[in-house]
DNA sequence: CAGTATCCTAAACGATACTG
DNA sequence: CAGTATCGTTTAGGATACTG
């Protein structure tokens, strides 16, 4: 299997190269749905994986996978699965994932005001 | 002119598709750049462009400007001009800018934290 | 069920030159 | 000084088919 991080190679780049720490922040959960991923964990912990596609709309099956993928490297959450068959995949955050729940409540309040 | 808004198509389609509001924040500023600038502004109130760019390394001209125009189309910074010669400019952020403050923050410290 | 693999598009990003 | 305009590259994102 390739290095899931090959998929994401800017986003390898912009940890790096992020003096800023607001910069290296984003790069974490500032993808297109990294931020919603997260949310749905935080708030379905033990969620599997066919629910969350589901719970997230217009998402991709290709990208949740990936994005799964890689919110696991960076550590913000754990995969668990049961080798049955059919298999079983339950995703909860990490303890560095859940330190994002104020930031990640925050954003969903300021989006619900200020949305149209 | 161009709409601004045409430079940022899918940002503007996101905005209007996402129900969530999380992704919705996310749009404004999820940007690779978004977040950091609004920091800086935050952090500089009336800061003119030369210094924006100075103080932000590895930024491009071009994406400094557009964002700044987008975040203004936005509501979330005001730009002050004076017409002198040569011009100057100062930016601002709106209240609406401005009610980031704690998620900015936090973003930073989270960032500080967990940044290699 | 929970993924990979492949192919593709569109959008973000960037270097550089020009302007009032 | 504070921008635009024009070009090009890279990258995120997506449709679809296949697999253990």
């Amino acid at each position: 299997m390739d290095d899931i991080m090959e998929k994401f190679p800017n986003q390898r780049k912009r940890q790096k190269d992020f003096k800023c720490s607001i910069g290296f922040a984003m790069t974490v959960i500032g993808s297109k749905w990294g931020a919603i991923i997260l949310w749905h964990i935080l708030k379905s912990p033990h969620i599997r994986y066919g629910e969350l596609k589901k719970s997230i709309p217009n998402i991709s099956h290709k990208i949740l996978s990936l994005e799964l993928k890689r919110l696991e490297m960076d550590g913000l959450i754990e995969r668990i699965a049961y080798p049955t068959i059919p298999p079983k995949v339950e995703y909860n955050l990490t303890e560095k994932g859940r330190s994002l729940d104020n930031i990640l409540t925050e954003l969903c309040l300021w989006g619900r005001k200020y949305m149209v």
